[in-house]
DNA sequence: TTGAAAGCGCTAACAC
DNA sequence: GTGTTAGCGCTTTCAA
């Protein structure tokens, strides 16, 4: 491996005959008001001929305060991670901070002797929900933690998006027309989790149908290896509707599930919303693009960057602020597909 | 800004009554055949219930290497961004580096002293093409460099993305059976630029344009403030057929603009493919769930992120390899949105 | 098998 | 104004 090759403060200070204390004032404008301004120059040219770059893992050593979020989240496709993970970088562009983004599922593995992204820390924003232990261990040292989404911890401060009223009106909406109604989704019923909060989509759907007396019809299209989730949708509505015949209803996890059963209804000579009708959840951008159209339940991105930022930097200004947290209501977007 | 209460190796071995030494071999897994096994035992149990993790700044500054790789992109989303980040993603998942992503147009901002992503890196992958400067300086510290895609850097290491044979095969097919075929552009025609390689897609156009002697038409779909690629598309392509009616053939820069001027023609009632016929590029996922599915240039994700990173590796462990480079030839796909 | 000590590049308190 | 000095948490000789 070769050695690395890079200009330090110490090179600058030798050069100029100066001490490196004062090639530190200089660059990092901390004291420059008692440097005279003849040193000032002459630092700052040197540091330019010489090509010199600062060595943040040595500033954040040193100093206080890395300037990294580590942003956990697990994964950069679908669309749902683009947009959420475009929505912060454009909230931190104009901060000093930038986004380390880490994917708990994996990092946390020890294979490495330690996990990835150990790296000092000013802050954490958690669209997913933290395992225990490194909840635990953040809140040991202090690490500031803004959880997101549909699935906060309520122990930390959160922005958590409220899907449930847009959950209720859609489906009840899908209900009052139909036979049946389908749930696509990613998991079978979950059993009741604890410390943080319960996805809203089973249980909505589940409340209409007991409202409604329709029967429940989970369709389970799983993540799986190697294969997009529209893909497996695509595949696993298919299949479904070859051996039960079609619901005249979809409701579906996600946007990406929902493009997928469309798919599958194309397939299969199902007109939308004629024949059935569709609303997926989430409010990626695809979803208006298609035709038709697809009804969805909007996640706001760039208000939950807005809000999560504001919160997470207050307490990194300011340790001792109480919990903070705000519910975003989601909207129910109705377009073609879902069109009585 | 609350002090970090973090567990250091110099805690454990005053707990332990032992150097500091000692704990970094076991805890580093360096020489640990050479520390007894009770020694180890009590070190490894006794960073469990400290909560020891490691400082990875500290470390990256005292050994050799960071194992963090920078990658060079302009964005989270659209899709193409996630798409190949997340085949990096992949790519990285079983080995011990992490990506750290960084958008070489802000970072390079020197609004805060200096720009973000100053981090002790073990090597970067471009996926956009680098500023001089930062290309010199990388060069100059020896941090190997792979560039990637459509815009490759070629004096160093590169996986080119060609994508002119299958550029020219679609939009022949396309000239074959149009009197009018538009190219719905990113940016005016280029000047020829140099160090790194031509964008081919308006060459190619302008090529088939020429043996075929159909007038060259450019709607310009540029980038916009707040609003999305296929966002813009859709206008600029809606209003560009209001004023000059159709063309019967659409090449698209690229799927976003492609699944925008589908938008448009629905709009207009312009059927794809009997009215107009449409071709994409890049081979996002979205392509091919659209309706009708549109045809398009396959960017080959998974290989190049296989290469570049075989590349990378290769050139990390040993830094005096020859200038390594591949070309990946990209394919056409048709669908029915180009059928004659 | 373990410890002492130097040093990675930087910040910050303090002395001159 | 500028230099001296002591770390930050870790790796890595070199001695013991």
């Amino acid at each position: 491996m070769s050695k690395s090759q890079s200009v330090s403060m110490t090179d600058i200070a030798r050069h100029l005959n100066i001490s490196q204390a004062t090639v530190s004032y200089v660059l990092s404008g901390r004291a420059s008001g008692s440097v005279s301004e003849v040193t000032r120059k002459r630092v700052m040219e040197a540091a330019q001929e010489m090509g010199y770059r600062r060595n943040r893992a040595a500033q954040a050593l040193a100093g206080h305060g890395s300037h990294i979020i580590e942003f956990c989240v697990t994964g950069f496709y679908p669309s749902y991670y683009g947009q959420i993970l475009e929505a912060f970088d454009v909230e931190l562009r104009s901060t000093p901070y930038e986004l380390h983004i880490v994917n708990p599922v994996f990092s946390n593995e020890k294979e490495w002797g330690f996990s990835k992204g150990d790296w000092p820390i000013d802050g954490v924003i958690a669209d997913t929900p933290l395992p225990e232990d490194m909840l635990a261990s953040l809140k040991q040292r202090g690490t500031p933690v803004v959880s997101v989404g549909l699935f906060t911890h309520t122990e930390t401060d959160h922005v958590f998006v409220d899907m449930t009223p847009a959950l209720l009106e859609g489906i009840r909406q899908l209900a009052a027309h139909s036979r049946r109604v389908a749930f696509v989704s990613m998991w079978e019923p979950h059993p009741v989790t604890v410390g943080y909060r319960q996805d809203s989509r089973y249980p909505a759907y589940s409340q209409v149908m007991r409202e409604t007396g329709l029967k429940e019809e989970m369709i389970i299209a799983h993540e799986s290896e190697g294969l997009s989730q529209r893909a497996v949708a695509h595949q696993t509505v298919r299949d479904y509707i070859a051996q039960n015949g079609s619901p005249d209803a979809f409701f579906c996890f996600n946007d990406e599930r929902a493009i997928g059963t469309l798919a599958a209804l194309r397939d299969m000579g199902i007109r939308v919303p004629q024949d059935a009708r569709l609303l997926g959840c989430d409010g990626i951008e695809d979803s208006a693009y298609h035709s038709p159209a697809i009804s969805t339940i909007q996640y706001p991105f760039a208000e939950v960057a807005r809000l999560s930022w504001q919160f997470l930097l207050n307490r990194i200004k300011n340790p001792d602020v109480p919990l903070q947290s705000a519910t975003l209501t989601a909207q129910l977007v109705q377009r073609a597909s879902s069109a009585p």
